[in-house]
Parts: C-alpha cells; sequence; structure tokens
RNA sequence: GCCGGCGUGGCGGAAUUGGCAGACGCCCGGGACUUAAAAUCCCGUGGGAUUAUAUCCCGUACCGGUUCGACCCCGGUCGCCGGCACCA
C-alpha cells in the first residue's frame, strides 16, 4: 500500500520552506511582470471564498509569469481609510487606527493560506503617515497647478453617512456605500479639476486591453458630446440666454425654449401674471429630492411669461420652466425642437406647443408627426437658407456657419463633473490646506508634510458638515506659512480614493522617504502588466487612477500615462440562487474550514473550476469533493510510478505535448475553469495508462510543472519526490513538441444528410477519394443510390446527401 | 426607455468559433471491497419510443431564415442579469 495524500501535512512542510526560502528570486536579469491586485479594504468580517477567487486568480497568473522567466512583481497592501472602516469603529466603540490594525492581522493570516506569492516586503497601508504624506503631496502639487480648487455649491450629501460625495458615489440617487437617499447640501468644497483631464481619460482608452465594457462604462460617464452654444435674446429685455445644444441643424424647429428651475433668470423672466405659479414651481423643484426627481418621469413645467427671440429668423418663442433641464448641464437652458427631440415632443404635446418639423427623409412633410424623428439622416425643410443640405452634414457644419455670423460658437461639452473631494469625516487624510485671513488658502509647506491625522476622542460625525477635526482647536488654529498671521486649518479629510488612486505606484519603492516613487524605479518596474479585481471600480477608482496618473506624469514623476495596461474583472462568487454573500444573510463561507478539511491546493483548484473566472458563480461546498479527489488520484498516479521506470513510450511523448499544449492555451487565454477539467482529463488517461504499461517520469515532471501554479504544494512536493532540487518553480514552464504534436491520422465524422452516422479513421491529409469510400462503407445502409453531394472537409468531416 | 451580456441535462459548466452537442465535475442509481459503515474502486446517467448487447425519433429559451451541415451566422419574439437613465 503506497503513501496517500495528506495535504495537510506537505502544505505545512511546503509553507514553512517557502517562509524560509521564498520562490520569488528577484532575478534583475529578467524582464519584469507587474502582475497587481486590487487591494482589500481590511474589512473585520474577514475574507469568504468570493475574495479568495480574485487572490486565486492573480496568483496562479504570476507563478506562471515567473515561470515563464520573468522578474514578478506581485505585491499586496491596505486601503485602510475610509467610511466602511470607520463606521465599523464607531459602531464597536474602538479607535479606527486600533480596529484597522486588528483586521489588516486577521486579514493578512487569510490571505497567507491562499498561499500568494505576495511580495510582502513591498506592502504599504494608506493610513500609515509615511504612505499618506505623499497623498498630501499629491494634492499640494494639484493645488500649485490649480487643479485644486475650493467652491461653495449644493452636492451630494449623505445624510446617514454625514457627509459630502462625489457623483461617481451616487449611485440611482442613493450612496454607494450606505445606500441612504442623498439629498443636497450647500457646502464649500475642496474639488479636483478632473474635467481637464476628460479628453485625455477618455482617448486614453482606446489602447488599453480592458474590458469593452469597462471602457465603455468609462467613456459614457465621461460622456462627451459636440455642439454649440447658441444665444438667444430676452423679447423686450437687454438679457441673453446661451443654450446648449448637440443639434444646431434643427435650429428653424426651436418652438419653445426650456431653463432649469435653478437656472439664474428664471425668476426674473416672470411676468405679473405667472409670477406666482413661477415663484412656487421654483420652490417645489428645490424641495425635491435627487430620488423623487429622478422618479418622476412625468413632464412638469411653467410658462415664463416671456418669449426668446430665434437668432436665425428672429421668431418670437415662449421660455418655460422646467426640471427636465437639469441646471450644472450645458448651459441650464436649452433650446426645445420637439419634432426631432423625444423629451421635447412629449412636453410640447403636453403644453400644446406648436411642432415644427425640419427635417424629413425625402425632403418632404407628410403630415403630423405622431413621434419625434430623431435621427439625423434626411433632408432639410422650413429652415430658411437651410432648406435642401442634408441634415448630417449641416448638424457638424452648422456650429461654425452660426460661430461665423456671431450668434454663438462651436461647444464641446462632457457629463463628467469636477471630483467633490472633501470629505466631513476623520479617518482620512487631512487636507493640507491652510485658511489665511490675508493669504487665502496656502498649502501646508512640503517639508512639514505628514500632516499627522490628530488623535480625538470624538471621531463621530458631526453632520453639521464639519469635521470633527473641526472641534480640536489646538490642530486647526496654526500660522500661516506665507505671512504667519494667525490662521485656520482645513478640517475636511480626503476620500478614501485618494490613496488608492496611485498606491500601485507606491509598491515598488515603498521605503522611499524623499519621493513618491524614484523616477529610474518607476520607469523599471512600472506600469502594471496585469491588474486583476471586480467590476465595481468600473468608473470610480479605475477613473480616479488614470487621471492621478496623467497628473504625475504631467508633472514629471512617472513616464507613462496609463497605470493599467490590462484588466481582469473577476466574478462574484454569490450562495445559493446568486444571492450576495453578506453577514446578515448568513450565507457566508468562509475559507478557512475548507483549507482545514481539503488543503489550500484543493480550495485554490476549486475556487477556479466553479465557473469561467469572468463570470458571477453559485459557490457549492460539494463540488470541492471532486477537485480533492482528482488530486488524490494524481497523487496516487505518482506514487504508483515514480520509482517504476517506464518506458517513455511515443504515445506518452504525444499525450505529454498535448497536456502541455492544452493547458498552456487555455491559460493564455484565461479559461482557468477549463484548465482544471483539462488536467482532469488528461489525469483519467494516464490512470489507464499507468494501469497497463505505466507512465514515464518525464511524464510525471512535465504534468508537475504544469499543476505548480495552481496547486503549488503538491507540485512542490512531487517535485522533489522525483528527484527536483530548488523549487518546482524556478523551473522553465514546459513547452510542448511540436513534432509530437502532429497526427497522422484522426477520427472524423461521416454525416448522411446532415445526421451522424458513423466515424472513420483516415490519415488527416487523405485525398477526397478515400475519404468518401472510407465514408460509404461506414455509414452505407443510410446512403441511397441517388447522391446529389459529397462534401470532404480534411480532418473534419465528410457529409453525404443523397435523396 | 437606451446600451451591453446571457439563455445548453437534476446541478456547475464544455464544445479548438460553422463540422461527432453535453467534455470535466457534482448529485443520483447499480456493483465490488467490508461483519457493517465511511473512504476507495468499477459501471451507468439528456429525454422519449421499442421486439433493449441493437435500432429509431426528439433535443442547446421560442418562431423563422441562410447552409451539405447551426448552441455558433441573420431576422423576429420571450425571459434573466448588469450598466446608463431626462446630459438636450
Amino acid at each position: 500500500m503506497s503513501e496517500a495524500y495528506n495535504h495537510a501535512e506537505i502544505e505545512e512542510r511546503w509553507t514553512k520552506e517557502w517562509e524560509k526560502n521564498p520562490v520569488n528570486p528577484y532575478d534583475e536579469t529578467k524582464p519584469k511582470y507587474y502582475c497587481l491586485d486590487m487591494f482589500p479594504y481590511p474589512s473585520a468580517n474577514g475574507l469568504h471564498v468570493g475574495h479568495w477567487r480574485g487572490y486565486v486568480i492573480s496568483d496562479v497568473w504570476s507563478r506562471y509569469m515567473l515561470m515563464k522567466g520573468h522578474y514578478l512583481i506581485h505585491p499586496m497592501g491596505w486601503d485602510a481609510f475610509g467610511l466602511p472602516a470607520e463606521n465599523y469603529a464607531i459602531k464597536m466603540g474602538i479607535h479606527p487606527a486600533v480596529s484597522t490594525a486588528e483586521n489588516v492581522k486577521n486579514i493578512k493570516r487569510q490571505i497567507n493560506q491562499i498561499a500568494a506569492i505576495y511580495d510582502w516586503d513591498r506592502e504599504v497601508n494608506t493610513t500609515d503617515p509615511e504612505f499618506y504624506r505623499w497623498t498630501q503631496w499629491i494634492f499640494v502639487q494639484m493645488f500649485k497647478k490649480g487643479l485644486a480648487y475650493e467652491k461653495e455649491m449644493p452636492i451630494n450629501w449623505c445624510p446617514s453617512c454625514k457627509t459630502g460625495l462625489a457623483n461617481e458615489e451616487v449611485v440611482n440617487g442613493k450612496c454607494e456605500r450606505c445606500g441612504a437617499d442623498v439629498t443636497k447640501k450647500n457646502l464649500k468644497q475642496w474639488m479636483l479639476k478632473i474635467t481637464a483631464y476628460a479628453d485625455r481619460l477618455l482617448e486614453g482608452l482606446d489602447g488599453l486591453d480592458w474590458p469593452e465594457k469597462v471602457k465603455k462604462m468609462q467613456s459614457d460617464w465621461i460622456g462627451r458630446s459636440y455642439g454649440a452654444e447658441v444665444d438667444f435674446k430676452v423679447d423686450g429685455r437687454d438679457e441673453t440666454i446661451t443654450v446648449y445644444t448637440t443639434r444646431p441643424d434643427t435650429l428653424f424647429g426651436a418652438t419653445f425654449m426650456v431653463l432649469a428651475p435653478e437656472h439664474e433668470l428664471s425668476a426674473d423672466l416672470a411676468t405679473e401674471e405667472t409670477r406666482e405659479a413661477v415663484e412656487k414651481y421654483i420652490a417645489d423643484a428645490a424641495n425635491k429630492s435627487n430620488v423623487d426627481r429622478l422618479q418622476n418621469k412625468e413632464k412638469t413645467g411653467v410658462f415664463t411669461g416671456s418669449y426668446a427671440l430665434n437668432p436665425l429668423n428672429g421668431a418670437k418663442i415662449p421660455i418655460w420652466l422646467s426640471d427636465y433641464v437639469l441646471a450644472d448641464y450645458g448651459t441650464g437652458a436649452i433650446m426645445c425642437v420637439p419634432a426631432h427631440d423625444d423629451r421635447d415632443f412629449e412636453f410640447a404635446k403636453k403644453f400644446d406647443i406648436p411642432i415644427i418639423q425640419v427635417i424629413s427623409k425625402d425632403g418632404k412633410e407628410h403630415g403630423e408627426l405622431t413621434e419625434a424623428y430623431t435621427a439625423a439622416e434626411g433632408i432639410m425643410i422650413n429652415s430658411g437658407e437651410w432648406n435642401g443640405m442634408e441634415s448630417a452634414k449641416l448638424k457638424t457644419e452648422a456650429p461654425h456657419i452660426i460661430e461665423k455670423k456671431g450668434l454663438g460658437h462651436a461647444k464641446k461639452n462632457y457629463k463628467l463633473r469636477d471630483w467633490v473631494f472633501s470629505r466631513q469625516r476623520y479617518w482620512g487624510e487631512p487636507i493640507p490646506i491652510i485658511h489665511c485671513p490675508k493669504c487665502g488658502c496656502v498649502s501646508v509647506p512640503e517639508e512639514e508634510l505628514p500632516l499627522l491625522l490628530p488623535d480625538v476622542e470624538k471621531y463621530e460625525p458631526t453632520g453639521t458638515g464639519e469635521s470633527p477635526l473641526a472641534a480640536i482647536d489646538s490642530w486647526v488654529n496654526c500660522k500661516c506659512p506665507e505671512c504667519g498671521a494667525d490662521a485656520k486649518r482645513e478640517t475636511n479629510t480626503m476620500p478614501q480614493w485618494a490613496g488608492s488612486s496611485w498606491y500601485f505606484l507606491r509598491y515598488v519603492d515603498n521605503k522611499n522617504d524623499r519621493e513618491l516613487v524614484n523616477r529610474e524605479q518607476a520607469d523599471k518596474y512600472l506600469p502594471v502588466d496585469m491588474y486583476i479585481g471586480g467590476v465595481e471600480h468600473a468608473v470610480l477608482h479605475l477613473l480616479y487612477s488614470r487621471f492621478y496618473t496623467k497628473f504625475l506624469y504631467d508633472i514629471g514623476v512617472v513616464g507613462f500615462e496609463e497605470p493599467f495596461k490590462k484588466l481582469f474583472n473577476q466574478g462574484m462568487v454569490t450562495g445559493k440562487n446568486g444571492v450576495k454573500m453578506s453577514k446578515s444573510l448568513g450565507n457566508v463561507i468562509s475559507p478557512d474550514d475548507l483549507v482545514r478539511d481539503y488543503g489550500c491546493d484543493s480550495l485554490r483548484m476549486y475556487e477556479l473550476f466553479v465557473g469561467p473566472p469572468e463570470l458571477d458563480s453559485e459557490w457549492d461546498d460539494r463540488g470541492i469533493d471532486g477537485v480533492y479527489r482528482f488530486l488524490s488520484k494524481f497523487w496516487n498516479l505518482c506514487m504508483d510510478n515514480i520509482d517504476r521506470n517506464a518506458p517513455e513510450t511515443p504515445e506518452l511523448k504525444t499525450l505529454r505535448s498535448q497536456l502541455t499544449d492544452t493547458i498552456t492555451k487555455r491559460l493564455n487565454a484565461f479559461s482557468l475553469n477549463t484548465v482544471v477539467s483539462g488536467f482532469m482529463e488528461f489525469n483519467n488517461r494516464l490512470g489507464k495508462i499507468s494501469a497497463e504499461s505505466g507512465v514515464d517520469r518525464e511524464t510525471l515532471k512535465t504534468y508537475v510543472f504544469l499543476l505548480a501554479p495552481f496547486a503549488p504544494h503538491i507540485a512542490e512536493e512531487l517535485f522533489h519526490r522525483l528527484g527536483g532540487t530548488g523549487s518546482v518553480f524556478s523551473q522553465s514552464w514546459p513547452e510542448a513538441d511540436a513534432a509530437a504534436l502532429v497526427e497522422e491520422t484522426r477520427e472524423i465524422a461521416v454525416q448522411v444528410n446532415g445526421k451522424m452516422r458513423g466515424k472513420i479513421t483516415i490519415a488527416v491529409d487523405a485525398d477526397e477519394a478515400t475519404a468518401i469510400a472510407a465514408a460509404k462503407e461506414a455509414a452505407g445502409k443510410w446512403i441511397t443510390d441517388n447522391i446529389i453531394k459529397q462534401i470532404y472537409v480534411p480532418g473534419k468531416i465528410v457529409n453525404i446527401v443523397c435523396k
């Protein structure tokens, strides 16, 4: 009886050995490969099997790159500032610094169970003053370049988290973190001018090897459009109202104008008769929450009593107010062409406003429109000097025509807004700004960074719009670094995204106390080659990181504009019926027990086997038995054959190359679930050969090498039992023998009238006559005398069509 | 509403992108070993018909099309998931 697979003993042995002698040799002579995980925030709940998946995927890929001969960078750190950590700390009554440190310890223990080859000497923590010193430094640089500025305006406010939020953090009118309805609050805020990078953020997407879905989400979020700003005079008054339109070609069809209720002229345009209704409408709109305004699709509006003049033909059009026009996009005012816009059409129908068609497919009018014709395809009509022109062409030319006539100008617009960067919370990086009564806003001198987050007794959010830091007089009161006058510190902190927007740069030079990152180190090891994480950061973290990187490129800190060359989004692991794992639902599956019962190697492989890595997968504990059985069987196969000295037959040589070829191809395609099934399939085939004539050591070795990134412990153990020295991870990735892969004969299917009727084994390059003859023999009983057609696709199929 | 993605056995999922549908695994059933159980090993396992070692029919959400041949391509319908949601 040979020795059975003992995962506990094997894994314990190699965990200790790898601690002493890490398998990543950091060989500087090899080309670098930087494989990055989205770093976790140290939650008190620890990791569940879903978190494991992403880390396993990145570790498999990292170990593969190592064996392919790279200098591997595979770091890990902690995104430890921010709301989740702070909310937990408040709930438990423990200082966030204390709870964060505890959670880091626990999650690090769990992450080590994965046996991932992280570079722990590169570890970073966003709450470490030596780290956030540079987070603050970046802010100071942005401030100096005018990209960080202070502004008072109504911003998104979460009444539950008691802090302002960025647009990106509001999902369907609700707080991205806690789900509470977001309201508006007028606050003086620090803003980052991400809009200055809108074009570069949009155009940079083209060259990225990212999922199309994520690129599209970012491009939609940036939302660039081309059009014109057109000036309309108000009839009988001095004011001019400027509107933004992407369809200046339809200008002759404008039959009314709508202003957002918040527009600065809204109240002013009311006449005596309309004043009461206008003021009521404005007040009602101001009281509506975001959610109400989003949900109420039925158009409402009020006529101001004033008229605007169409700049092209002087037509008098009524000016309305309606909350379907957004105050903070474009100019907050639009010209309305009901014939060619769905929303304007709906509004005109409801309030009985004339509809003038100006584009027609055939250049003719065919009675009243039943719906808006929104395509820019057709011939202009009812449009004065533009009649007869093609609308598509006019659409691009009109902005310039309007500009030449002095009626407005061509204009690009974006949905992207500047980034609301202040948080009225305690657990974040203090914004390094001093408010001086004489000099205004002054940045904290760089040599005084980090500006330490002071210790406080009360770190609960105040809800007043001020951060808890505002209550610490000794900290707030300071001298102006410019003029020495009594001054006050900024008391808001940065959002959680601040640290995560650049942490990946710090990994490559994490102990540098003079610069964010040494330029030489940055040039050598950056950018990130492979970034692995969930899709939930598609527009948040990933957009912010790209913005930061472009800024740091502009000031010469790094020499590249895009931080992440390739992105992979792993799917979520859910509980039964696709329900998200959560503590409150009690469906969280902890990896700890599974590691104990089945071992790390089995859990790693099952995490991959459970489904395609990019799709969500339902966790089913039972499936792990199959993977465990497979590893046991493979272990037994090796035990049975190690000292058997079975000959290396041509069959085994071919099989070994097929295995290498299959696994490598699937791995390269990131089809990790089929890699695992591939291993199983070949294991079954080898089992049969083993029972008959034995398996040679070379084949076993090849198998062990290929298995190593997936099940590192068992592979390392078997590598040594097969006589290997050093580590299996310093071995080269096997290459398939092309000659052994060439088949001479192949079994192909025979179809009659498209139905499978038999199989023949013939030479791969057999000629048609031979193939057809063989096929007729194999499937003769289905073939009649009346053959209409015979098809032979070499190496694939024969199909005989008969009546 | 708009834009993506998806729909294959009891279940998770394969199918080299137009060429043997259901690989691999789970579950389940039968058998071997055992005093017995667990573990392990072997066999079976899409549905149906039938005179059952054989043979035939149906089958990749649904309807239709292209093709010698369709899970794959085209047109339409339904359903699920995700993103955006008055951005003029």
